[in-house]
DNA sequence: GCCAACGTTGGC
DNA sequence: GCCAACGTTGGC
């Protein structure tokens, strides 16, 4: 099982929203970033679990965890004119974009906020800390059960 | 293939 | 709302 960070904006998509989908979760479309593109389509798996990290935000954090369901889906979105996120280059035949479904697992019990993960030099290689705009991003073993270690404080 | 112009992300 | 970082576009 490998481990992840995933950015949305809660006035777009919060993690009360994941946890209001239930079951059935949500696809995370709207990713147009390559980079971001090849973590969803090549590396994550069926398992993993994925901190739910909101950006754009009065207190930018990690606010819940969430588990991967389902990998290979063509993102609907960019097959959708009416869509923002809609990509004419893309098609159901050669399909450009293709991401994940999620499902809520927990809310942390507490917000562990951007500014607090500065703080600890164990999470100093965090690509959260270094490569800030990626909306889509791994987490090693270590640093996943760190920042839950921190949940506890 | 270089690189300037431009657009987006996201913290503050 | 500002602006730094950085990704994308497109002329050459």
């Amino acid at each position: 099982m490998k481990f992840w960070l995933l950015k949305s904006e809660p006035d777009a998509f919060s993690y009360n929203d994941l946890e209001n989908a239930l079951n059935k979760g949500t696809v995370w479309d709207g990713v147009r970033n390559y980079q971001a593109r090849n973590i969803l389509r090549d590396d994550i798996n069926v398992g993993d679990k994925a901190f739910f990290y909101h950006s754009s935000c009065k207190e930018p954090g990690i606010v819940g965890i969430c588990a991967i369901t389902e990998t290979g889906i063509i993102d609907p979105s960019s097959l959708d004119p009416a869509s923002k996120y809609y990509d004419p280059k893309s098609s159901p035949d050669n399909p450009r974009w293709i991401t994940i479904n999620v499902v809520a697992d927990r809310a942390l019990r507490r917000v562990i906020t951007l500014k607090e993960l500065r703080q600890h030099e164990a999470l100093s290689e965090m690509v959260l800390l270094n490569r800030g705009r990626l909306s889509v991003q791994p987490v090693s073993k270590e640093e996943w059960e760190y920042i839950l270690g921190l949940e506890k404080s």
